[in-house]
DNA sequence: CTGAAAGCGCTTACAG
DNA sequence: CTGAAAGCGCTTACAG
């Protein structure tokens, strides 16, 4: 068996009481009790057991990361790898421990959170996307369960949040590719139904817009056909007499998968097509050619996240609900002025 | 307060025993009772307390994995995000959950272990790497607690590992730039600490030798020299009149490092030194040149691992200690035949 | 097939 | 400053 708290008060000649106080650090217990608890602690190598404590104390020191992604999928995006080093970070530095949760679609993720949170095997969660009228946002909200966004939710302005102005980043990045000549730039969207996708077309259509160019649904690639037949999404794009020569491209492993086709129907980049992606994967400084991308800052996207939350967890009320993380453009070869044909 | 067992007896008129073996699914109990009581849970909302469920039943579902860096370190190198992919994902399908724990020195992961183990927070533990006379090996195994190590133990052949053939595969890849001609083929090492760099080693000399070539010390880079100053330590290897013509990397990453520093002492490769790696890093295939490498298969590395620890915490037998997990040598531009000069 | 009772190992008012 | 007692929400022999 296991050393327990009896134990060590029984060794100690005290009750299990004053053990209990001299391990959570109580006040007003006398200097030579505490020192001789400790002692016997020692002695018999005694640690607590953290589920008694968790049962009684109602918090476990532990974070969830619920992953909105297969399990066998999760960390393929670097993203997911670079978000949870914050979070870790951050966690870690607190005391707390990170558990890790999958979910790959909207009725799994919202098990999977109801279990952590009836099951009161979390402290509070960290949420990395959100949909629209999302549910697990919705019950979450109803439980008052302490949790974090990275993200943004149209629908409740109100929750802890850690984003990226996108919609500025988008914006940047168009007018970044305006200076460089370009007039037809097309868009390259991520999946429709996040709010990361909406914002930075948002931003692509403002620049543009205030630059006097009307955005043709025509320069608009979704990922879905991409990920379908990215050469033949290509092909339709390259067609159209009025074809684009930019691209803004929500992702930059998005942005591989157009190069990709681009090569293989003959285009080069930048000359045929200046290509500005997005998240600054490690693979873009290192392709051929380099690719032009924004930082998002996305290990300090988890550790202001982590913050956001263990402040909630301990009942601060944060001095901002809604937390920036600032961006920054990293132009490289792929995007070049245009040619003057 | 939250609904409870006994909130779920009283209402189907049962016991809370009654309650508990429909939970966990207990035979005895007649299908009238069982379907009542799963109404009501439904009705009421019930999910079990799954702190005081551990508490008790001492088993808690979850599996720890060390990961043996600084918080903010872990994940930086892929190889860790492909081994949670394959333990989470061997996990999820079990229904086990994943928690995260990191360590930054041998003291500190001894700590982290002992927390895990006596705070009764985990059922097993993977470990990514192995010291020689490695205390939290030590520990581990005193206290009888279920863990599997991802790699080798050299003093301890008798606990649950999943492994690459390191000397094989170390072997392979020495032959296969004898094959291309090269004889002066130099190593450049990992920490020495680690088991997997001695056994890498192994392989590249026996290679060799049995090629009847005498490694010479001044073709062997170290990684701390590399990472102080890899353009010193490049330097030294090409000044010498021995210089190597083909370099074996423990690490895709150490290549990336001493490509950069070739480069910028004018070399280039693969025709002035051939390089051929290890982990086979998303980013070698678009390096220039591309890096040949050798994929380790760094994700069945934590499926196995996931299973072989799952199968030891059920008490099963497993039928083999050992698990190994095959490799695979990828030429790429950069290991090419040598140059007739 | 089902219930009463004891117990898992802690914490926390309450009382002194 | 310290202790006795109750309780956190479950499970599990034991008995019937």
């Amino acid at each position: 068996m296991n050393v327990t708290i009896i134990d060590v008060a029984k060794k100690a000649g005290v009750s299990p009481s004053t053990v209990s106080r001299v391990i959570s650090g109580s006040t007003r217990i006398s200097a030579a009790t505490t020192k001789k608890v400790k002692i016997v602690m020692e002695d018999l190598g005694y640690h607590p057991n953290l589920m008694a404590k968790n049962l009684v104390s109602r918090t476990t020191m532990t974070i969830g990361l619920l992953l909105p992604r297969n399990a066998d999928e999760a960390f393929l995006d670097i993203f997911f790898s670079e978000v949870t080093r914050g979070i870790l970070s951050k966690a870690t530095r607190a005391g707390y421990d990170l558990l890790l949760k999958t979910g790959k679609s909207e009725q799994e993720e919202l098990e999977a959170v109801t279990r952590l949170v009836k099951g009161r095997r979390v402290d509070g969660i960290i949420l990395l996307q959100s949909r629209l009228d999302d549910t697990v946002i919705r019950y979450l909200q109803q439980e008052s369960f302490p949790f974090v966004l990275i993200g943004r939710d149209r629908e409740r302005p109100d929750i802890l949040t850690v984003d990226n102005d996108n919609v500025q980043a988008a914006y940047d990045v168009t007018r970044h590719l305006l200076e460089l000549g370009h007039r037809r730039i097309g868009y390259a969207s991520g999946p429709l139904e996040l709010v990361v996708s909406a914002d930075r077309h948002e931003g692509y259509r403002r620049a543009l817009e205030e630059a006097g160019i009307e955005p043709q649904p025509g320069w608009f690639v979704s990922t879905e056909l991409v990920r379908a037949d990215s050469t033949s999404a290509v092909r339709a794009l390259m067609d159209r007499p009025d074809r684009p020569t930019a691209l803004v491209v929500m992702d930059d492993l998005l942005a591989f998968s157009l190069l990709n086709s681009l090569s293989e129907l003959g285009y080069s980049v930048p000359e045929d097509m200046a290509v500005f992606g997005f998240n600054d994967n490690p693979m873009s400084p290192v392709s051929s050619p380099p690719i032009s991308s924004v930082d998002i800052g996305v290990y300090h996207l988890g550790l202001e996240a982590a913050g956001l939350l263990l402040r909630s967890v301990k009942g601060e009320q944060p001095e901002q609900r809604r937390v920036i993380v600032p961006h920054r453009l990293i132009p490289r070869e792929s995007s070049q002025p245009i040619k003057v044909t």
